[in-house]
DNA sequence: ATGATATATCGGATTATCTCGATATGTCAA
DNA sequence: TTGACATATCGAGATAATCCGATATATCAT
């Protein structure tokens, strides 16, 4: 867990959406894949955004850890990773670092 | 509490350092004020980076609640303000959010 | 194979962040 | 009231993030 890169991850409005989104799946997308994910293009309608820049801010917080994808047919599907995000919120309270 | 500002005072390595240092600030500087502050030169030695740098720094993640000060004399102290590190990570496992 | 659809990557213009040295302000001691 | 010290603010050059349209890739249906 990289926490810099996590809340680089989270500096930014439609990145943090889709965090929040994805915490509730069904909540928020009319469609959810069996193992709860969500495709790329409908995190995009719902995010107001290119295509381009949700595809990349997804990658983006693939690679911090905040979520996983996996890929049925064309589609592309993304959820949280909840372990993460239940590691960056331990870290941020706890207070045993070093030096 | 603005969620994105005080992602953002965590995005750097300096600043992320700086708050972990002030959890447990008695462990971590020579000297700590009765209240609990440390002033600005001992945590710009600690940084290793300049003192204009470090003011900016501590500057920022006060306005983003993550940080309070106080002046005593020529110093001026910082200390971390528990209830902001708190508030943001039970943003972060929390799953009820608008729309 | 071909065209349609979904997603990823590329290139780049714009805007923001980083970080410094210089300088201003505020406080104390002599 | 002057000089020394602590901190804040200013201005700026370097670097990084933002976000788009264009294009590439991958998959499916015909």
């Amino acid at each position: 867990m990289e926490p810099i890169e996590i809340f680089k991850a989270l500096s930014n409005e439609t990145r943090l959406n889709i965090l929040q989104w994805l915490k509730e799946p069904e909540k928020h997308f009319p469609k959810v894949s069996i193992e709860g994910g969500v495709c790329v293009g409908d995190i995009q309608e719902k995010a107001k955004t290119s295509q381009s820049t949700v595809s990349h801010y997804l990658t983006m917080m693939q690679k911090a850890g905040l979520l996983e994808s996996f890929r049925h047919g064309q589609w592309t599907y993304y959820k949280i990773k909840e372990e993460t995000v239940h590691q960056i919120a331990s870290f941020l309270v706890s207070d045993t670092q070093n030096e």
